[in-house]
RNA sequence: GGCCCCGUCGUCUAAGGGUUAGGACACAGGCUUUUCAAGCCUGGAAUACGGGUUCGAAUCCCGUCGGGGUCACCA
């Protein structure tokens, strides 16, 4: 039997770091055995924006090469894989179980269940439905529906059971029917709930390995009952641990990420051309995606969150995920996300990527920051080129080019404050500019090693250090203190823009000054 | 509160009866240095606690404590 698996989100407009996680997992399983890996849009909640709410969750999974085999714009032999096309299917299922006599219809009114819920709560009871409608004759259940009174579906749960399954990560597990009653099955508008369509899906579609979120244990006793009133083998089930905050076992929510938003990663997003309340959070896989992320660290990072390849093996490409991955080296505690590992992960990656890469890569984002045009023309392209060897490894995400070497793809300069106050405004700098302007003006051949001869050579001559004269060049050349070795800077620059921008700090400097 | 799951450095993890409990991120110190990175070297850092079982326990059993999940006409 082939391997299927499954992922299955609602279109909640995002995808958020643990169900990114859990989509990998289930991708891999079936990379892994050459099996099938199925995108289902479990949208039964009826929500208003349904496309531009699913939109970013595929874009998502396509950035990260999670390609699926059958979903939304595959066809499969096992569509529609949108539950909300799928009505016809559970109606049917529904009505298999009505007519075994495993679930019949409650008439209880929200309110009657808002009061058995109310009383449970006081008396610190877990809430169950009392099951008043079971007991309900056929024909009074016929005369209710012709009245038209609304209803809903409801499995019948037998007490005094004890349900068990063995989980592949967590093991044997069971639960009492005592602990779950009762349970909708179909709303009283006809749409189909959670567990219910969940079973009829994963059945009708063949999936093998259920492979989800711990969040759902509880849910699996439900639908391994599903499963019995239907006659249908059970997939195998996963529960992977939810993936946790930083520093803490508590399931990962965006106000636990908000010190790894700094004011740095908040100013890229707005140099891309976000609005402030646009700006996504650390949990969303949007954020490492505009940052200029690569999917495949991404990849590799969310992978080793509670599963590992061996004891000591961090970097682990795509391929060899494939290649390797098992459900049984999972995890059974939750484990945290950490951005920073994340983050120098993302920077072994990228030192890797082939420079011709790096070059495709950044100009997507120099465009959205409006530093080049579309398309961009060869002189500007190596320019690029020019910054991204001189950058090295101080490039760690794409949104760094524009960060370190912005300046070199603007007329003006923008000077930082903090840079002109530390660096520039000191006794000794308008003289060094000055000669530093006259010496580079005369300068052939323009290039790293003559500059550096020349900023060397007059560091002695005015008897200090070299960091005297290097640093006031960065600021005056660049704006800021931060960015590639200086002579490459300036080389890049031209001699031209050099001169140009010597010009207006001497200018900066003596306006101080006076 | 009932039921269920989990507990190895701050974090991700390895070891699944016998190791000085290993690696990685982060952190600290040093070297290098024109900034920022990178690199190299060094360092601190863990089996939640208490009982058993055993020649021997992070590992098996029990209890305690702690963390988490779940108890919807959400998924």
């Amino acid at each position: 039997m082939t391997v299927r698996t499954r992922f299955a989100p609602s279109p909640t407009g995002y995808l958020h770091i643990g169900g990114v996680r859990t989509a990998i997992f289930n991708w891999a399983l079936a990379r892994r055995f050459g099996g099938q890996f199925v995108l289902r849009i479990d949208d039964t909640d009826v929500e208003r924006h349904r496309e531009e709410a699913l939109e970013p969750i595929l874009a998502g999974l396509r950035w990260l090469g999670l390609h699926w085999d059958e979903g939304p714009g595959v066809d499969g032999p096992h569509g529609p894989y949108y539950q909300s096309q799928r009505l016809e299917v559970y109606r049917e299922f529904a009505e298999r179980l009505r007519s075994r006599g495993r679930a019949y219809p409650c008439f209880c009114t929200p309110e009657e269940i808002e009061r058995e819920r109310q009383e449970a709560r006081q008396a610190k009871r877990p809430y169950r439905y009392s099951g008043r409608c079971r007991a309900l004759p056929t024909q009074e259940q016929q005369r209710r529906i012709e009245a038209g009174m609304p209803y809903v579906l409801r499995l019948k749960v037998e007490p005094d059971r004890v349900i068990r399954f063995v989980d592949v990560v967590l093991g044997p597990v069971e639960r009492n029917t005592n602990d779950i009653g009762d349970v909708v099955l179909v709303r009283a508008n006809g749409m189909p709930l959670y567990n219910f369509a969940t079973v009829v899906d994963d059945a009708s579609m063949q999936i093998t390995h259920v492979i989800r979120a711990q969040e759902h244990l509880t849910n699996t006793f439900v639908q391994l009952l599903l499963y019995e009133a239907f006659d249908i083998t059970p997939p195998q089930f996963a529960h992977v641990p939810y993936v946790a905050a930083p520093g803490s076992k508590a399931k990962l929510s965006k106000r636990h990420l908000e010190r790894y938003q700094t004011e740095e990663n908040v100013a890229r997003f707005l140099k891309l051309g976000f609005k402030p309340e646009e700006v996504p959070s650390p949990v969303m896989l949007d954020y490492y995606i505009h940052l200029g992320y690569l999917p495949d660290a991404v990849l590799n990072g969310l992978a080793r969150l509670g599963w590992s390849l061996d004891d000591r093996t961090e970097k682990i490409p795509r391929q060899v995920l494939i290649e390797n991955f098992s459900l049984e080296r999972i995890h059974k505690s939750p484990a945290s996300f950490d951005p920073d590992k994340l983050y120098w992960l993302q920077g072994e990656y990228m030192r890797e990527l082939p420079l011709e890469q790096k070059v495709a890569g950044t100009i997507p984002f120099l465009q959205r920051a409006g530093l080049v045009g579309d398309p961009v023309d060869e002189s500007t392209r190596s320019l690029i080129r020019r910054v991204i060897e001189a950058l090295g490894d101080r490039m760690k995400v794409f949104t760094d080019v524009i960060v370190y070497g912005g300046f070199f793809f603007k007329d003006e300069v923008d000077y930082d404050p903090k840079a002109v106050q530390k660096v520039l405004l000191k006794e000794h700098v308008p003289v060094v500019l000055a000669r530093l302007r006259e010496r580079l003006a005369g300068l052939e051949p323009f290039d790293a090693a003559h500059i550096e001869e020349v900023v060397r050579g007059l560091a002695e001559e005015l008897g200090v250090g070299a960091g005297k004269v290097i640093h006031p060049l960065r600021v005056a050349t660049s704006g800021q203190t931060i960015g590639p070795g200086v002579f490459e800077l300036v080389e890049i620059l031209g001699k031209e823009r050099a001169l140009q921008r010597l010009e207006r700090a001497l200018a900066l400097v003596q306006q101080e000054d006076a």
